[in-house]
DNA sequence: CGAACCTTGACACATCCCTGCTAAGGTTGC
DNA sequence: GCAACCTTAGCAGGGATGTGTCAAGGTTCG
């Protein structure tokens, strides 16, 4: 059999059998079956588990989290509508009555300095 | 005080207060404050609240799905290391020989950490 | 002043997400 | 043919999400 076997797969990839599989059925990755059904790991898909264990720590993010963003990238509908969501700012643009600004100003200082702390 | 106090704002966006503080809480909206901390929502940012209402429930995303899409266009070293992922999809290109294929993945591999890193 | 708002904080609960484990059964290979 | 692997299916439990509610205190305004 050409690639890994899913215990071999987890031995060199750190993940465990279990969630090789709950990877699968979340859709982050689809291995290969054997003409009976058993999964095979080949050199990429381990590749691409250990770069994914990577992501996940370095961003400190869930996979939940990769997998909408590979849900954004297959529908672009959904895509489109983050995007023009995030588009329309609330970064108070024109519209900003002049008595108004400096306040706003004021709870922008106080918002950084909440996130510093 | 030009805008809406949150409880209104809840009543023509069909948020709850509380879920109106959770939203900002979790960094999906920045309702600017008045001199004393009173949040005040004006047009655009109900616009915003309906419009996150109708996205969530139109493709059954949750908040933390569309709070890491945000996270995504803030950081450009995420996005791209997200990016790197998927790209690196562990499907043959069409015009691949099989006996090409491992190297063929492995170099790209190689090219997409080296983006990454 | 007092009623009706607003603020933050905290407790509580249902529901997911992630993960391990076990069970019942098919496959592989010595 | 048997040990060691694989499969799916399910329960279980700790942690994060999403939401309500209550408490203690400041603000607004008639």
């Amino acid at each position: 059999m050409d690639g890994l076997t899913i215990n071999e797969a987890a031995e060199t990839t750190g993940w465990s059998p279990r969630m090789l599989r709950y990877l699968e059925s979340v859709g982050l990755i689809q291995p290969p079956r054997t003409e009976s059904g058993y999964r095979k790991f080949g050199p990429e898909e381990l590749q691409r588990l250990r770069t994914l264990r990577e992501l996940l720590n370095r961003f400190g993010c869930g996979l939940s989290d990769v997998a909408f963003a590979g849900r954004m990238r297959e529908d672009d509908e959904l895509s489109k509508a983050v995007d023009a969501w995030f588009e329309a700012a609330p970064r108070l643009p024109e519209g900003v009555a002049s008595d108004d600004w400096l306040s706003w100003e004021q709870e922008k200082h106080q918002r950084l300095l909440g996130m510093a702390a």
